[in-house]
DNA sequence: TACTGGCCTTCTGCATGCAATACTGCCGGA
DNA sequence: TCCGGCAGTATTGCATGCAGAAGGCCAGTA
């Protein structure tokens, strides 16, 4: 079995802190408060710290500690593309062999998608949607950018779901994109994934 | 001035023993030796061990601290198409009018190479042709990907500019962008960069 | 010989300590 | 009133300390 270690326990606490606004854009974070609330030391905070910054989520200022990253629309606008390209890429980097499996798992996501209201429920489910459809990929390093490079969107995506009805096209465009599937159209998966992307933004930006 | 932190030297050293293979792959890093060896405490050691390891250099081993990431050939297949599509995504995701400056300076940095002998320097060189090529793309986190990921190519890349006759036609494939972007034909220049990525990994897979 | 179990060493992971730098508030002068 | 300097505090960045886990060694047994 895999042991945990403290800092990675940290990074998800942060992350989900961060994402939730319990901490807010811009502030800087006082280790030994942060440490103190969560009961660990600052070695290993800081450790998760690092790697937050690294990731994007924070910033390090050097001899200033690290801010929770400025929360601007502009970086949505430059988050969702990049992260269409990314999924898009690890799509069509998956052998056609190890997909065949994928479009009735999907298919019954998308089922228990359209079963629930808006709101994060919803949105964990999307989430692991999107995790099956790329869960067959053979290339890593793409895979440990999408993870990594997602969290960030989270920020922006709070009030995607909001809307029940761009959850019900978002949920008709997943049931596409499992249909090219299964009709081994690669290229059309990938489009539409993309398409699903580009719309979430779309949708995003006019509130 | 940007104040620099111990973490960041020690990635900087640490890479670069990995690369030129003073660190071996697969072996197990000593942190207490490392950090003697380098005339730096274990904090910070870790911290840029932590950073290696997000980064895919290193693996970190739960209880047994990290290893040198294993050199595999099929992680320079995986690699390559990787980096080339992301520097092929900045470059489309560059404004036009802010590439109009490059082609010139690409040109001049282009024969800085022709007139080197195939080597270290010259692939120092041939980064910062590459560097240029996307310093105007406006979009950080895409350029953050790629600076993390491109370190881990250069493992495999020592044999790339060990041939001259590569060499010569690497630098007019550079030429080749530069010409297209002067003609304001980007997916053309796009292209010509994924096939020169492309051709590199095909140069490396044959020796 | 192959294997097991226990002892001992080494090392990691986390906690704590410490010095230097950054921040805050106040005061005096322009 | 606004700005600059100064003293005191707060906070970071790095060093060190410590407990427990991992790994090696060797004797004993089947």
């Amino acid at each position: 079995m895999a042991k945990r270690l403290l800092r990675g326990d940290l990074i998800e606490e942060i992350t989900t802190r961060v994402l939730d606004g319990r901490l807010l854009a811009d502030t800087r974070i006082n280790e030994v408060h942060l440490a103190r609330e969560l009961g660990v030391s600052r070695t290993p905070l800081r450790e998760a710290l690092i790697g937050l910054a690294d990731r994007g989520l924070l910033v390090a200022a050097p001899g200033r500690g690290f801010l929770v990253a400025p929360f601007d629309p502009d970086e949505a606008r430059r988050l969702y593309p990049l992260v269409a390209e990314l999924e898009s890429l690890a799509l069509r980097w998956t052998s056609p062999l190890d997909l065949s499996s994928l479009p009735d798992r999907l298919d019954r996501l998308a089922e228990e998608m359209a079963a629930l209201p808006a709101g994060p429920d919803l949105s964990a489910v999307d989430d692991r949607w999107h995790a099956l459809l790329l869960s067959r990929c053979g290339n890593p390093h793409l895979m440990r950018l999408i993870d990594q490079t997602k969290p960030l969107l989270k920020r922006y995506e709070a009030v995607y779901f909001g809307g029940t009805a761009r959850a019900a096209e978002s949920i008709d465009e997943h049931r596409g994109i499992a249909a090219a599937l299964r009709e081994g159209d690669l290229p059309g998966a990938s489009a539409l994934l993309i398409r699903n992307w580009v719309k979430a933004l779309a949708y995003i930006e006019r509130g």
